[in-house]
DNA sequence: GCCAACGTTGGC
DNA sequence: GCCAACGTTGGC
């Protein structure tokens, strides 16, 4: 899961309420089936952290509640106020993630692309543009030794 | 339904 | 700041 770290980074995550936040914001339709659908309680993310310095993987989060609306869209004071959605049928979803761990540095999208094993990682394919992408669990357990 | 224009993403 | 990639928009 992408965030760019200027905004919200894995140490804003670590100092939250609870080590707790709503991942809300996500306006692209796949990511948002996936949040809706897909994504369940208890499933662990990557923090990846984009566009800044070090592109990377800074640590693990945790799914704490599975998709619910992303309030964002119906405030207009937010960035990511959505007019065209409808409260009885909302058009955005997102789901609460916790603080699990952060990793001693940040593995970097360069050294992700370095190890055969996750070469193919979608998060790194070219014209990647989806902010959530699926881990396989052969990636995932790769990645957490380098981690 | 096509597709040009436009906007956003994100690495570099 | 550049630009490739690609999703969205809107005129037709």
């Amino acid at each position: 899961m992408k965030s760019e770290p200027s905004v919200f980074s894995i140490d804003d995550l670590a100092k939250s309420p609870k080590q707790t936040t709503a991942w809300d914001g996500v306006r692209n339709y796949q990511v948002r089936n996936w949040l809706r659908d897909t994504i369940k309680k208890g499933d662990l993310a990557f923090f990846y952290h984009s566009s800044c310095e070090v592109p990377g993987i800074a640590g693990v989060m945790e799914v704490v509640k599975e998709g619910y609306p992303d309030p964002t869209q119906f405030d207009p004071e937010d960035h990511h106020y959505d007019p065209g959605s409808d409260s009885d049928n909302p058009r955005w979803y997102c789901v609460d993630v916790k603080f699990k761990k952060k990793f001693k540095r940040v593995i970097t999208i360069d050294e992700l692309r370095s190890h055969k094993p996750l070469a193919k990682m979608q998060v790194l394919q070219r014209g990647n543009r989806l902010s959530i992408t699926p881990v396989t669990k052969a990636e995932w357990d790769y990645l957490l030794r380098l981690g």
